[in-house]
DNA sequence: GTAGGGTTACTT
DNA sequence: AAGTAACCCTAC
């Protein structure tokens, strides 16, 4: 598919914002179909002007999320799962509730059954996700503490949280262009992937870039 | 504070 | 066995 191969250069290729944009256009070009806004202005990962808020004028998260709901997050204890890994129909039920409602409640496996030692043991809702790529689209990557305090200062995620999910998400951006896998994503995860692919991976790509110069 | 490898727990 | 996802550990 022409996708993948744009996917190999955006993930290898963009050097700049100039750059970064014609690869984009290229993926654009094969898509028909999703977003009908096409990107964040990147720019807020040029150089140290990444410490100011970007504004965003072309494309904005609050298309698909309330923004008052935005960095809002509050465990809510004792309604766990008490499991890691992909999710089976048979015992999520809670997310499926989660999402009819819009849920901002993170569902936590502290002191529920099955619950070993960890403090947390919470699956990302599709909410906390898409906070996640709004932070780290405006902040930048690796700056988790900073996303941390605007985008989930009330959460119980820490910046390390956001790391790692972020890593997380990343992985199954770049899953997702490769051949049949064995294990599905779960369902909030396919629908961030399908929604937020290309700005993850180019977010990705320019950090990445940016590092090694 | 962050990056990246490791561990645990789950599914197919 | 191999994959995903969340969290832990630790060097820098």
């Amino acid at each position: 598919m022409e996708d993948e191969m744009d996917l190999e250069q955006l993930c290898s290729g963009p050097r700049n914002e100039k750059n970064l944009h014609e690869c984009l256009g290229g993926v654009f070009g094969g898509y028909s179909f999703q977003m009908e806004s096409p990107f964040h202005s990147l720019n807020v990962l040029d150089g140290e002007a990444a410490d100011e808020e970007t504004i965003i004028d072309d494309f904005d998260i609050k298309d698909y999320v309330d923004p008052s709901m935005l960095g809002c997050f509050f465990p809510s204890a004792g309604l766990g799962h008490g499991r890691r890994g992909p999710r089976r129909k048979s015992i999520s039920a809670r997310v499926e509730v989660g999402e009819l409602f819009g849920s901002q409640y993170p569902r936590t496996s502290g002191g529920g059954k099955g619950s070993r030692s960890r403090k947390n043991n919470d699956h990302w809702t599709k909410d906390e996700m898409i906070a996640l790529v709004d932070g780290v689209s405006r902040k930048g990557i690796g700056r988790w503490s900073k996303v941390k305090r605007v985008y989930f200062s009330t959460s119980i995620r820490t910046p390390v949280h956001l790391k790692d999910k972020w890593r997380n998400l990343v992985r199954a951006c770049k899953a997702k262009s490769a051949s049949k896998k064995k294990v599905k994503v779960q369902k909030a995860t396919e629908m961030i992937v399908q929604r937020f692919r290309r700005q993850i991976l180019a977010l990705e790509a320019m950090h990445l870039g940016k590092k090694k110069k």
